[in-house]
DNA sequence: GAATAACGTTCGTATTTACGAACGTTATTC
DNA sequence: GAATAACGTTCGTAAATACGAACGTTATTC
């Protein structure tokens, strides 16, 4: 929904979010001149609510470089949700016991508008690493956490929710709504779901569906092409079964 | 510092932080109605905002009970702070080993203008706790993670910012800033900062400074008076100073 | 079940914010 | 070291938000 004048929303709150993700997505905080430019705004707009921020200590400020990042106060929030929500901490207990088991990369994300949004991940020990980010957002049909998730939900809220005509990846994705159908019938029948070099050329994932607290997850593992076996793929699926149980049995 | 026109700061910006803070001090959510009383304004104002935050997703909506609560983004905010603080979850993980090491209740606290901020606790297995609460805070001057923070100070950055004459708590806490500077003297000969009922009736802490991504925090533990003797008060001070140890090494 | 109260929502105007243009100050360039 | 560029800051007016008052709808009261 939206204010009647702006469509788009209230513009003070959407730069004050914007501000927020420009700054979650650096390393060693920005500029004002930075956040200008990220945020799209002229500085002398984002001066004063810049300078709010900071007061409040959502945003800490600086002096010696003059750059803003994300404040304490800030982390507080996160921590809110994490006990509102039931421990989204116990998610990251549970992927590191996943990792140590099958020693790939964990990960775990949710729907966000039809995409599915990265929350956390647990690197694998080994050197070659995916490079997907926390934050950032990949298109749900051919993801196995996409496709773990919309396993769960009814073939209508899935026609209607998804962006179609699909985003190109790498061709070895589904190229029709009615052939993602076909996949999700089988993910609900055996319980994992799979991409098969869909998002990227060489990287094998698989991934569970789990609820908790009222929320739909997944959880994936992810593993270099190279080794890929038949092996690997028993252990990482035990690993990621014996994950959603444990998860799903405390909440 | 504060928009010309507006001495008190950007005022869409502080409604934005204030619901955000509303949020995060309610365990199953807010109605419009509540967030409009807690924040102060009125429901014509904060209507746009509220339905702006929650298209964002920092915000979620649940449709079935119409409350409003902290959203996935606004966690993935807090994980940024932390990696970019160099991992406040470190401190977490020397807090359990703690508790684990003395039984007690250990806290983290940073200071926010001129008061102890507490940001993170693990409770003692015991079952007397403490009511402290995560977001809030208390005087620095009776508390011992104050004391702590404070003693890294010069001593005119202590008197020109530390709000005099000073809250009233328990009658044990010191009146006058000069004893308090006596105090923090101690604290930096000896290294540890107590806490002797000051705050709190029957509660005895002991805290440590420790600075970490060039930022000062206390570590503390509370102890109820009633178990607090000079062996409690070795393990205690053995604990906190292996705690800082670790985490000043590792940073 | 009528009356009251409380909620979320919409409207129009008073008030605040927005932002181009200008400023002084500090890096960068040549 | 003069000239240029980029930064953070301030100003005045154009444009957006703010909010009392109203609305319809759903709980609560009697």
């Amino acid at each position: 929904m939206s204010s009647r004048y702006n469509p788009a929303g209230h513009r003070s709150t959407l730069r004050v979010l914007s501000i927020f993700e420009a700054l979650s997505a650096t390393k060693s905080g920005l500029t004002m001149a930075e956040i200008c430019r990220i945020v799209g705004a002229p500085k002398s707009s984002l001066f004063s609510i810049l300078h709010t921020m900071a007061d409040s200590d959502y945003v800490s400020y600086d002096e010696t470089t003059g750059r803003y990042s994300i404040g304490l106060k800030t982390y507080l929030l996160g921590k809110a949700f994490d006990r509102e929500s039931g421990g989204l901490s116990s998610f990251e207990t549970a992927m590191r016991k996943v990792v140590a088991s099958c020693g790939e990369t964990c990960q775990l994300g949710v729907l966000d508008h039809g995409r599915v949004l990265y929350i956390s991940r647990v690197d694998s020990p080994q050197h070659i690493r995916l490079s997907s980010e926390i934050g950032k957002t990949l298109p749900a049909h051919c993801t196995a956490i996409g496709k773990a998730i919309l396993s769960r939900w009814d073939e209508e809220s899935v026609r209607s929710l998804l962006p179609f005509p699909f985003e190109k990846t790498t061709g070895h994705a589904v190229k029709h709504i009615d052939d993602l159908m076909r996949q999700l019938e089988e993910v609900r029948r055996c319980g994992f779901a799979y991409d098969h070099q869909e998002m990227a050329e060489g990287v094998e994932c698989i991934a569970v569906p789990i609820e908790k607290g009222g929320r739909l997850y997944g959880l994936s593992v992810s593993v270099p092409a190279y080794r890929f076996d038949t092996e690997a793929q028993n252990g990482v699926e035990h690993a990621l079964s014996d994950a959603r149980d444990q998860l799903e049995r405390v909440s």
